[in-house]
DNA sequence: TTGACTTTGATAGTAATACTATCATATATT
DNA sequence: AATATATGATAGTATTACTATCAAAGTCAA
């Protein structure tokens, strides 16, 4: 009996769908592993086999390079992402408390969705926080996009910034925002680990509490009628 | 008669300092050319060796690996997007119009540094936006924040940081702000070619302009006491 | 049960990459 | 004139990112 979500993924990222076969998804939850403790550039599909007790040429067969299964993860993260939004703010009506929640789901993401998902979802936000950037910045970005290997992103961004809208009418640059937001969070928590200077958040067991804090505390100041850390 | 500013840049990221002769400034002006065309995925030495009518060999006796050239070349523009702005606002005294000529020095440094630097600015700067992100985003962090490879781009940062500060002592993070308006430039510029759904600036003529319009009134509103756009 | 089709495994091979090493030559320095 | 330094030329190695081929095992349908 399945009891997993299974976020509905751009069939053109993968050859073949790694839900419907064992091999597929051990595929997936094992690269999670693999990619946050070895680093994405360290990953590949020879060490997988390796690790799977596979092939090399078997792994082939779902996804035509390794680029493909860190977008395929990508979109997973955040379709889940959104999915897990959507759930928690469905009988709420007042935007500003809607927005509360969708923050603090982007920085707790691992906690509230674990036994939701065959991945790691604690090892897989730290691989977007480490390479989302390295997805969307490559030569090959126009005809990715094209092929939809961004939609999930987009549309979570999309989301946000209609909250925004909601909140605030008149400010001008909601997508921008979003994006902002978004990265934002990936960003203070990779950098509170790796290059503290760079933010005010203090490494330690409140970390994402305080990003959760930090990213109210910019939506109140970027919004009118949204002092969010208030209520 | 040496006319071009030379940043100072941290030894540790070369082996041999490229500004010392003739193949080292061939191996940088070069490297952005080819970079800016091909990716840096693409890229490498024996290409770049071919291209300057030297070697792969000659090359390593320079830089330890592409990584590195990379490094070096985001410490050059972080140098002189810094140097600029010291310059260009010397003797200004309100940080309100300090913070808005950095602000416009930021997204228009190509076209106001022109034959001040050996190097093509308009290709630097679309380098760092494509692959600055990969630079900050790997597992050798720890070690080459260590090495002090990143003290340009947190000098930048934390001198923005001063002025937000100046401008408004009751603002809780000037330090992640300072990091998010140097990548809302670095990304809204990207995006407005790449990903146009993720952002409000239209691409064109004045695309600059409506960049650094829209970083004036995101401060505008974090920052109180601080109408930038009106001035 | 036979036969066909699909999935995976096993193995081999190739082109490119990221270096490292060695030696010769040219040039500059003392 | 002797020496040190910078560069060029060439060769070689280990790893990577694939591609191709064939065999074995399991599945499904007539």
């Amino acid at each position: 009996m399945e009891v997993y979500i299974n976020p509905r993924i751009n069939s053109d990222i993968f050859l073949k769908n790694p839900l419907e076969s064992d091999l597929g998804k051990k595929i997936i939850s094992t690269s999670v592993k693999m990619i946050d403790e070895l680093g994405f550039e360290k990953f590949n599909f020879k060490k997988l086999g390796a690790e799977i007790n596979s092939t090399e040429a078997s792994i082939y067969r779902y996804f035509s390079n390794k680029n493909r299964v860190l977008i395929y993860l990508s979109s997973w993260y955040w379709e889940f992402m959104q999915y897990q939004i959507k759930v928690k703010t469905k009988e709420i009506e007042d935007p500003r408390k809607k927005l509360k929640i969708a923050i603090s789901t982007l920085v707790n993401i691992p906690t509230e969705a674990q036994n939701l998902s065959y991945l790691d979802m604690g090892s897989l936000q730290r691989i977007i926080n480490e390479q989302f950037y390295k997805i969307i910045r490559t030569k090959k970005i126009s005809i990715q996009n094209e092929s939809g290997f961004f939609e999930s992103y987009k549309r979570l961004c999309s989301s946000l910034a209609s909250l925004f809208n909601e909140i605030d009418g008149s400010f001008k640059y909601p997508m921008t925002m979003a994006t902002s937001i978004v990265e934002m969070s990936i960003n203070n928590t990779y950098c509170c680990s790796n290059l503290p200077s760079l933010t005010e958040i203090k490494c330690g067991e409140d970390q994402k509490g305080q990003v959760e804090m930090m990213i109210q505390y910019f939506c109140g100041r970027l919004l009118e009628q949204c002092e969010l850390s208030l209520n």
